[in-house]
DNA sequence: AAGCTAGGTAATGTCGACAATCGACATGAA
DNA sequence: TTCATGTCGATTGTCGACATTACCTAGCTT
């Protein structure tokens, strides 16, 4: 029995795919870039077929555009298409924030607390990749208790997206303070359980992040 | 060159996924039925890997569910389930059908108005399929002008959930004609370009199909 | 020179086989 | 009996090779 046995659960192609997925967030790979097949495989050495299903799975995230016999190509983010994640990310997080509200008790205010506190700490530390981790993780967990599997799965393909062009935004990097605040007011918002103020929060919030991508 | 070069366009993987669609249906295939890679390969005569690539396209469309190294199943529609759906479809709907107003004009309407005739046609002829067809391609319609790509793809992907339930539920046949008046006043609301009522009967119209699903 | 045709090359689609893993059953010890 | 361990068959994961298709280029025709 080899000792990786214990490591490894998951299969390749899921690897694969985070991979790659890291590798565009760090633009190693380019938006619009062409993705070989072959040449992924002897990269990363595994076969064609675990590459193609790797990018199925990138495919589904909306990272990768596949087109029969054409080939496959990072997914190219216009102007239209940040439009497009805005607002759909509007439309599922009002939804999401708002139906959550019945199932948040006091043990899920103390846990976005503690994200949110840890953000403060993150922005002292001005180490924007963590901020980043908080901030998704954040609306990740309130969207979770929406109780809905398919918006949360929607949700979570959608993140991946808006990652995706929000590591693209060095001028982000410059708002910190206000990224804490931003969280600290939601907070606020959903503990007062005012259907009202959260869906003005949430869409404040988003529209923030909106004014900063302009001309990506 | 071959004859068949004029037909054979897409993928095998994308023919048998549409084959297995049709399968499940039509009731040939049951509900958390489990469905075997090499099975399905020899009686659809083509390879695993094809049969791989039309799981994952199944997958992402919510009809099977695949877990690693414990094989693929069709999607089991609790009442859970079909509450997820309406829930999404709802919000879907409202959200594009709203922001399709400013595109449509009378070219779009007279389409919309052809489609909704010839429902008329189907409840008389007692073509309860193509009566589906039908409902489907209205909304389906709409939706298009939403002008938001990510939206349509979600819907798409919904479309297909929706049939399934839809699908199973013989009491839907025996309201046949309320199914042509639904959309006749659907289209109306449309054309007043009125938002209050559009939300309105897009939520009746759906509701009204939810009340037909209860136990399923 | 422009456009069309044909052929070659490179990439994707499909295939069948081998490897790793899971589940069920059998076996044996506490 | 009950639980742990080992073995076997079945099924999914991964692989490399062949088949098919698309893109590029060269040469021809007008």
């Amino acid at each position: 029995m080899d000792i990786d046995s214990f490591i490894v659960q998951e299969p390749l192609s899921q690897l694969i795919a985070d991979r790659l997925k890291r590798k565009i967030w760090n633009k190693e790979i380019a938006f619009g870039e062409r993705l070989l097949e072959s040449d992924l495989a002897e990269a990363f050495d595994v076969s064609r077929s675990t590459i193609r299903e790797a990018f199925k799975i990138l495919g589904m995230e909306g990272l990768v555009i596949s087109k029969a016999r054409k080939g496959t190509y990072v997914a190219n983010l216009t102007e239209q298409d940040v439009a497009e994640i805005i607002e759909l990310r509007t439309l599922i997080e009002t939804h999401a924030f708002t139906h959550a509200i019945p199932r948040l008790e006091s043990k899920q205010f103390e846990d976005l607390e503690e994200i949110t506190e840890k953000m403060r700490e993150k922005v002292l530390e001005k180490n924007w990749n963590d901020l980043f981790d908080l901030d998704m993780q954040f609306h990740s967990y309130v969207v979770r208790y929406s109780n809905n599997s398919r918006i949360i799965k929607i949700y979570d393909s959608l993140q991946v997206q808006i990652r995706t062009f929000l590591m693209n935004l060095d001028q982000l990097y410059s708002s910190h303070q206000s990224f804490y605040d931003e969280h600290r007011e939601l907070l606020n918002a959903l503990i007062s359980k005012d259907v009202q103020l959260i869906n003005e929060k949430v869409e404040t919030h988003i529209k923030y992040v909106e004014a900063k991508s302009v001309g990506v």
